[in-house]
DNA sequence: GTTGACCTTAGAGTTAACTCTAAGCTTATA
DNA sequence: TATAAGCTTAGAGTTAACTCTAAGGTCAAC
């Protein structure tokens, strides 16, 4: 039986952070001191670590409540109601990559292009290219690529 | 001279976010009809089109505040305050990446591992890694990572 | 028996970037 | 002239996941 400060320390979540999961539902602590002190099982802690591991892996606090419910009674849920939640999440981050991506490509292009230096910066590439709605990215971007396809 | 809802036409960019981007001192139109109305000139209208290329370069409003007051003032500016704020945004881009890559990738491997059929969840391998601490994912990746590699 | 560390709760604050509402003018159209 | 569309402001609400505070009870050690 652990108290939260243990279980704290155990799974690197804060006693507030464990609080605000109990009190989203997410997890809860089997047994109570007299004066009301928390004390988690094995099987709370398992749960815990349950929930640490999906946030880690991207999943929301709502997914990870539906996954709980599937958790407890795997009996009446299916692999499809999990693939499907797992799906979900997997699309999403596919797509905040995607953006990601061709931010970063913009970010990289914006770099190459600015000398970066003491110059004073009425000539720099990066506030004209952000002035011209990154047209130029554009151009630069093609051209990047024909040179990387030439190599 | 275009008033809020026609600049908003024009940028794509509700008339409330371009009173929130005024109000926190983005932008701001050039002229006042007498009863108050906001009117823009070709010049607001560029400055707003550079928030908003800003915006999807992925920088912050308050990057963006940076990058307008060197904008308004490129000779006490140098390219190097340019892409030293360039450079931050594409740091903490690349860092998002790499742990996006890193959750779309476990998501594949659990996706990979699941039947995702209508059969009930007792065994299910999602479930089985989640509540392993995906260390079974680990080695699916390593397996993974030598099957590409002998490939 | 008194520190000081730890626990409890309810509830407020944080962050970023919107998004919306209410109450009241203004302007264009029929 | 009446109606509807559009404008104004200040300020509240949204989202997610914490993070912190205040006020007070509990417990181990000296």
């Amino acid at each position: 039986m652990l108290k939260i400060s243990e279980l704290s320390e155990k799974t690197g979540l804060t006693a507030h952070t464990l609080r605000y999961y109990e009190k989203h539902g997410l997890i809860n602590a089997s047994n109570r001191s007299e004066a009301g002190y928390r004390f988690y099982t094995d099987s709370d802690v398992r749960r815990v670590q349950f929930v640490k591991t999906a946030r880690n892996t991207g999943f929301s606090l709502e997914d990870i409540g539906q996954l709980l419910s599937i958790r407890v009674d795997k009996l009446s849920h299916s692999c499809q109601e999990v693939t499907d939640i797992t799906r979900k999440k997997l699309d999403e981050v596919s797509a905040k990559l995607t953006e990601l991506q061709s931010m970063q490509q913009t970010l990289q292009l914006l770099l190459e292009s600015c000398c970066g230096g003491p110059e004073n910066a009425t000539h720099c590439s990066i506030m004209e290219a952000l002035d011209a709605g990154l047209l130029l990215d554009r151009e630069a971007a093609s051209r990047t690529e024909q040179q990387g396809e030439t190599k």
